[in-house]
RNA sequence: GGAGAGGUGGCUGAGUGGUCGAAAGCGCUCCCCUGCUAAGGGAGUAUACGUUAAUAGCGUAUCGAGGGUUCGAAUCCCUCCCUCUCCGCCA
């Protein structure tokens, strides 16, 4: 959520940020609202109190024996009154919490303009596309060539978007996994944790799936329904829930290797061939929990980790910032990791790191006590894919093919396949 | 799944309808005393919102969450979430 008092205060600065998105920000019905909101509460605070005095009063004369008819006659109407207030300032909050959980994040003065992906910055590159002396396949033809890749099996027990790995290739993709949770706890400081994968409704409200974005989660249809998590992100920021930590126990590094689980509403026909947009893949994530002045230098930080697993499996990338109309819902800023996929012979996204400032912290009541002024502050809050695995192994596929169907195996990942260097 | 107990402030733990945001202890902060250390004395120590120049006052809310009863609820009733004990089942 954006900060109450700045769409109070600054509603024409809130409006203006959220239009680079394309976001119309409906100020005066805002406004509107927040009027009656205050007018409501004032008037229900001072019912509230008027009864509390008389309540205290009638406690007083009942302890000395006194009669309380009189005392209980000068109060009948109140309780009505006073639930009546209660409702209607019930039904304004209620109308101006739906409102502000709709409103994505201000994005920050850096952003880049643009409507689309297509306006989004690129930052820097980093190796070159390798050269091939043949015509190189895709990930699916060299999966499906090594017999190692099976998405009919898949679609015949759980429909499109699925898929089965085998053999070396199964492995492999194991190896990509445990090879960035040591890259990122024993050299970048990161905490492993192992979470639920099934979580409440508050969690994913906590760091902002929902309620916008409903459609996109897979949720159990039990009494009480949970959600399958579409990112580690959510159970690990949501450790930081209605904590208040000390100075000094921030910045907090945390990283997990969970699978995701996106219903990918609304991309029908979008990568429908491969690996690439599946219900269900595995990632590294990364989250930084950090004090607020913190954060954007944190953001170049957390990219800077994605970037070194692919640096060290030598697979060529290119970091872009998204632009204003790119960004996502609760970002302020987004660099996202795009890796090069000869199969496809363009760039494609493996890592998004954003940095939410104080957008899920103010959710999830994650606090710091400030060092200076001994009160409670929003911490800021970032998180970043270190990164998808499923997308790493169509890199290795297909950037590490050979001319004769098979694929070498990346020298990192030797140690972790038992020595193997190429499959097929 | 069955039976029972319980969720109170940073922690332990009192409080079963009235002046309770909440005793007491521990911890923490500041001050005093003590020639070090240890011990002792005093004061303070939740969060959010509203009002405000104010992180001063004052008001409101919060004792797992949401409803209800009542002039008044931490205390009574209902629903849900969670924890613990015993039994069953189980990787």
């Amino acid at each position: 959520m954006i900060d109450p008092k700045a769409l109070r205060t600054a509603t024409a600065d809130v409006q203006a940020n959220l239009a680079r998105r394309g976001f119309d920000f409906d100020a005066d019905a805002y406004l509107k609202l927040e009027e009656q909101r205050k007018t409501l509460q004032v008037e229900t605070e001072t019912l509230q109190s008027e009864r509390n005095a008389h309540a205290k009063r009638i406690g007083q004369a009942k302890a000395k024996g006194e009669d309380i008819e009189p005392l209980l006659a000068s109060v009948n109407t109140l309780g009505e009154r006073l639930g009546a207030a209660e409702e209607k300032l019930k039904r304004v909050r209620q109308s101006l919490r739906d409102l502000e959980l709709g409103l994505p994040n201000l994005l920050a003065a850096d952003v880049p303009d643009g409507a689309s992906e297509d306006d989004n910055v690129e930052l820097r590159r980093w190796g070159e596309p390798p050269a091939f002396d043949f015509e190189p396949a895709d990930h699916v033809a060299i999966g499906e060539r090594l017999g190692l890749l099976d998405f009919d099996a898949a679609a015949s027990m759980s429909g499109a978007r699925f898929t089965v790995m085998r053999g070396e290739l199964a492995r492999l993709h194991r190896a990509l996994i445990q090879f960035m949770l040591d890259v990122q706890t024993r050299e970048h400081g990161y905490e492993e944790a192992y979470v639920p994968y099934l979580v409440h409704d508050t969690a994913l409200l906590g760091t902002g799936q929902l309620p916008k974005f409903a459609a996109d989660q897979f949720k159990t249809d039990a009494d009480t329904p949970l959600y399958l998590i579409p990112t580690a992100e959510v159970p690990l920021t949501n450790l930081a829930r209605d904590a208040i930590f000390k100075a000094d126990e921030l910045p907090q590094r945390l990283t997990a290797h969970t699978p995701c689980f996106r219903s990918e509403a609304g991309s029908h026909g979008q990568d429908t061939r491969g690996m690439i947009r599946q219900h269900q893949f595995e990632k590294v994530e990364l989250v930084q929990l950090v004090h607020a002045e913190d954060s954007p230098a944190a953001l170049e930080e957390l990219t800077g980790h994605a970037e070194t697993v692919l640096k060290r499996l030598e697979l060529p990338y290119r970091v872009v910032t998204l632009c204003a109309g790119d960004t996502g819902f609760g970002a302020t800023k987004t660099y996202d990791i795009e890796v090069w996929l000869p199969g496809q012979g363009k760039y494609r996204e493996i890592s998004s790191c954003s940095n939410y400032g104080d957008f899920q912290a103010r959710r999830l009541k994650a606090r710091v006590r400030s060092a200076d002024t001994g009160k409670p502050e929003l911490i800021h809050t970032l998180n970043g894919s270190g990164v998808a695995a499923g997308r790493a192994l169509v890199a290795v596929l297909e950037n590490y093919q050979l001319q004769d169907g098979g694929v070498r195996v990346p020298d990192v990942l030797q140690p972790f396949m038992g020595g193997v260097s190429r499959i097929g």
